[in-house]
Parts: structure tokens; sequence; C-alpha cells
DNA sequence: AGCCATGCACCG
DNA sequence: CGGTGCATGGCT
């Protein structure tokens, strides 16, 4: 089973996705040659100006470390590059031709690692790197990593019993280790292998080769990605050993898990679950599996508050705060799940297959996608109805009247915060109408309005190193707040979809409200703490003299967990030269 | 026009 | 004869 707690635990090593090539007959042949396609040789491996080039150690799924001659060959005026010696490799992984390897890098060492899917399926076939610890990073380098950290993300799932970390710590953009895999030379290399290749396989290698046009797209770019937790939560399924109860519901079928699982900001230290009796918020472990009922007395973590008596763990105003963030965490999300959509490329046939949800490049226009989620034929990538939110692989739709656990959950937190929400409105009517009579008819349109204005004019300097990207995710941050008594009518919709909510219609789907009950609450409540942490990472640049209490800052830091963390971290580690379009893998 | 899969000549 | 380096041509 998986620990969050491990999985998240701070590792030292990043894995970032470099690229990946589908193997074609030459490749697989028993020549041992792989072809690179150009820009990924030249953005991903060392520079290398004469044509014997150098060797490359590369470590394989199964940890095994193989040394292939990076080299290139002279051709019209340009250069074909190729892998030497990757025949035993090659083999060993039974590879052929329409197989896909991937290369990936573990960052700080700069160790090259490299995986693989095979063709034939879309199922998992590989195990991730099992030698030592790593950790995947939640932001790729660029945009044509997509389909490669599909790769690893189809090695991680396979892997779902061992322990990886998430950290996107230690990434640093364009900042190339090669030192390691340039030292240690040596070919080890040869061997034959079958080919078998597909006519179809050299459509979908030049689909591979147009992707690598993007690969040396703009460093600040690459910033922009990262992994949503959402699609984190594609990432992680229960182990192969937990089967599901399968019902089928108006035809379509679900899969339902002892547990709900459900995964929480690493960069929390708790989740937040409600009792099923008192409704109470008390306040858990993040790596702990909150069961489908789950009351006071189950809070074996804290046994101060293990008693429905005990005052909720929950203060109004966080409370308060988790409805404003909703609009706009919608609005984010929906954003995140065009970007999703774009970054796949639709030619790409394993991304789609894989169906590997990654935020990718927040800026540049694709292809739009007819890649499904992984939870539903129907839905996109970035479709946040409960079906695809639904971490345990959860098929078709959810009826109204559905109870299963993760329906359940979300209907029982929905019907706290209604209570809440309702008794905080009552009571906020009540004190207005002592002081003035006329507040009475916009007085929570009023509140909310002045909680959504649109981005201020003073901007964190922080922000003003993001890309435009994101200022334009950002910028659709001028929501619109469900007001309560539109929530109270509607019908609980599971299966809305998230952009049909920004149409301003009093429709509420509870899609917004799983967004608060599944993710992790303390995601939204401490955004003060975060805000600090922001301050504290980014030392003078200037944030910390950002009201607190300001919910528009309180917003923005929403938006930076979501989607903005890591590169900020980025650009806390690597301020100057990750604005700078990477040319340190151009050829001298 | 550039990339790349593959053909093929040359060389040991 | 197999490996190596380059050339060719399909494809985008």
């Amino acid at each position: 089973m998986i620990s969050l707690t491990n999985f998240f635990s701070s590792s030292n090593s990043t894995i970032i996705p470099l690229f990946e090539k589908v193997l074609s007959a030459s490749d697989a042949g028993r020549i041992g040659r792989l072809v690179l396609p150009k820009a990924c040789a030249e953005a991903y491996f060392p520079p290398i100006s004469q044509p014997e080039g150098l060797p490359l150690r590369i470590q394989d799924v199964k940890g095994k470390e193989w040394v292939f001659q990076f080299r290139f060959w002279p051709n019209n005026n340009s250069r074909m590059y190729v892998l030497e010696g990757v025949t035993p490799c090659i083999q060993s992984m039974q590879l052929q031709a329409g197989d896909t390897v991937t290369f990936s890098r573990m960052d700080p060492e700069g160790k090259l690692l490299m995986g693989f899917r095979k063709a034939s399926t879309v199922k998992i076939t590989q195990n991730v790197f099992s030698t030592e610890p790593t950790s995947f990073s939640a932001m790729p380098e660029n945009l044509p990593l997509m389909s490669g950290y599909s790769g690893l993300l189809q090695s991680f799932k396979g892997s779902r019993e061992s322990s990886v970390n998430l950290s996107s710590k230690h990434f640093n953009s364009g900042d190339f280790s090669w030192y390691l895999t340039e030292k240690n030379g040596g070919r080890n290399a040869d061997g034959a292998f079958s080919p078998s290749m597909p006519v179809s396989e050299r459509k979908r290698s030049r689909n591979i080769g147009s992707k690598s046009k993007r690969l040396l797209i703009d460093a600040h770019d690459a910033l922009e990605l990262k992994l949503s937790w959402e699609e984190l939560q594609d990432m992680l399924r229960p182990p192969l050993s937990v089967q599901p109860t399968t019902v089928t519901i108006e035809d379509q079928e679900f899969e339902e898990y002892e547990f709900y699982w459900y995964i929480t900001d690493p960069r929390e230290q708790e989740q937040w679950a409600q009792c099923d009796n008192c409704f109470k918020w008390r306040k858990l472990p993040a790596d702990y599996l909150l069961p489908p009922h789950w009351t006071c007395q189950d809070n074996i973590s804290d046994h101060s508050r293990s008693s429905c008596s005990i005052p909720d763990d929950l203060t109004p105003r966080e409370l308060e705060n988790l409805f404003k963030m909703d609009k706009d965490f919608k609005k984010q999300r929906s954003a995140a799940g065009q970007r999703i959509t774009q970054a796949h490329d639709s030619s790409d046939l394993d991304s789609q297959a894989n169906g590997i949800s990654i935020a990718g490049d927040l800026g540049e226009p694709g292809p739009a996608s007819v890649a499904t989620t992984t939870k539903h034929p129907r839905h996109r990538p970035g479709c946040s109805c409960i079906v695809c939110i639904q971490p345990p692989s959860g098929k078709g739709k959810h009826n109204p009247t559905c109870t299963c656990n993760v329906c359940m959950t979300v209907k029982r937190r929905f019907k706290t915060l209604m209570m809440r929400k309702k008794k905080r409105q009552s009571e906020r009517e009540a004190e207005l109408g002592q002081r003035n009579q006329l507040m009475w008819s916009s007085k929570e349109e009023t509140e909310v309005d002045s909680f959504s204005r649109p981005v201020k004019p003073e901007v964190d300097p922080s922000e003003k190193e993001r890309s435009g990207s994101e200022t334009l995710a950002r910028g659709h941050s001028s929501y619109q707040l469900q007001k309560l008594p539109e929530i109270s009518k509607s019908q609980l919709d599971l299966n809305c979809h998230p952009n049909r909510e920004d149409t301003g219609s009093s429709h509420i789907s509870m899609m917004s409200l799983l967004q608060q009950a599944c993710l992790p609450l303390e995601t939204y409540l401490r955004q003060n703490g975060l805000t600090s942490l922001v301050s504290e990472q980014q030392g003078s640049s200037g944030s910390q003299g950002l009201p607190q209490d300001t919910r528009e800052s309180d917003l923005r830091v929403q938006e930076d967990l979501c989607l903005a963390s890591t590169a900020q971290e980025q650009e806390k580690d690597v301020p100057k030269e990750n604005s700078e379009p990477d040319q340190t893998g151009k050829d001298q």
C-alpha cells in the first residue's frame, strides 16, 4: 500500500523526464543504433562537437547501468544523433519496434535513466527504478517531456508498491549535470534484436519528432509545467491486490474500493476529515486514509480531539475561506484542464492511450486532444467531475442516488458545509440587520465581490516572474462565487462538467464540493501559513508585505498551491538563468 | 528545408 | 562478412 508520507517524503533526488523515442525497426534492429531526435539529443544530452561523441551511462528501470556511445553523423548540413550499443539494453527490456523508450534524468546527480513502454499494451509494463529511492519531479522541464513523463508515470504506476518521492524542490531547469555520465566512459554493449516494425510506426515516430521540435521552448515556459494534485491522483491507484467492487448503474461501470483514496498536498502535513456524527472537522495526518465513515472517535491520531464534544478544529474563518476559494479554484482547475488537453498531442497515440494527465506547458497552443481521462471514457483530462476525481479509477456516472463511498463522503461533507454556510450567513445577516437594514439585499454578494475582485494592480514581485500563460490562468480568477441559496436549491449533479459552472448559472455541481471535500482542506485553509512560507522562501523578494488577511492574496496563494508553487521554487532557486531560454544544450 | 529511417558502400 | 560511416529518400 502506498504510504503517502513516504511517497512525499524528502528525497534528494528528482527525476526529470527528458524525452522518449518510439523505436523504429532500425533502432530495434541488430545494428544497435538508436537514432535520437536531433532536438532531444541536443537539448538533453551533453553537447558533443566531435562525431565520435562520448559515452553515456544510462540506468534502466531495473537499476542496471548501460553505457551507450552518444554520437552523431554529419548529415547534409546537419547531424544525425545516435546512441550506439543499445541492443543489449533493448534486448533486456524485451523491446521491439514500436515500443517506446523514455529518457529521464535524476537530479541533482545528473544520472540518466531510461524506461520503456510497450506499444502493444496500455497496461503497465515496467517497474520504476528500483535500486534506490527516487522521486519524480512534479514539474517536467518542458512540454516535450510530456510523453516521456507519461512513460515514467506509467512506470510509477507499475511500482505502486514502492515508495516514490514526488518533489519539485530539486528541480533545476537548465542545469545539466553531465559530469557523471561523461566521466564514466566505456562501452559494454553489443548484441542483436528482433525487429517487427509495424507500418504505422513511421508515423508515430514522426509524431515524436514533431514534438521534439518543441523541446527548445523558452525555459521560462518550462517552469510553468507542473503536475496538479488532481493529476497526481491519477497516479495513485490502490495496489493491484486491491480488487474493487464493480457495480453497474445505468449501463455504466463503477469501481468502488473499500477506502476512498485521496491524496493530500505533500506540502501539507494534515488533511481534514469530518465526523459523521457531529459534523465537526478534525485535522488528521496527511497520510491517513480516510474511510468512508469516520467519526471523532476514530481520530486516533489526536486523542484530545477524539470526541464529538470537543470543538471543531475548523474555524469559521477557515470555512469561509474555503467557500470563497471554491469558484476560483474551479476556474483554475478548468484552465489547468484545458492546458492539459492542449498539452496532449492528438497524434501521440501513446500518450492518449496512457491517459496520463499532466499539466503541461501553460501557454503553448496545441491541437485539441481527444484523450480521455483514465476515469471515464467521456471525460477529458482536467475534468473534475466526481468520476474523474475519484482516485481509484472509478468508472462511469454516479447518479444522485449513488451510495458509493465517494458519493457518500461528498454528500456528507457537502451537507455539513451547507449547514455551516447557512449558519454563518444567517449570523452575518442578523448582524448586518442591526447595523444597516439597507444592506439586506446584497449582503452576501457584496461580501463576495469584495473578495473576488480581479487581480490587484499591485502584484507580488514573484508573480511578475511568471509567464503570461499563468497570468492568463490567474486572470480567470474573476470568479463568481455561487451563493448559498442557489446551491441549496440546485440539484446535485455528480457529473457536472467543470466548465459548465463558469457560465454563471445557478447550477452547482458536486464537483466543486468534491474539490472542497476531497482535496485537503489544509490546502485551502492554511493560506496564511503558506503565504508566510512563500515569503520565507523568497527571502527579501517583497512578498512579505502582502496583507495576509487579504482574500486575493489568499486566492493567489491558492492558485500557487495548485499550479505555481513549484515554479516559485524554481524562481527562488534559479532566479536568473531560468528566465532565459536554455542554450546549454546547444552544440558548440 | 529539415528530420530521420534506412539503404549501402567501404573497410578491416 | 559484419560493422561503421555516410547517403538517400520519404515525410512533414
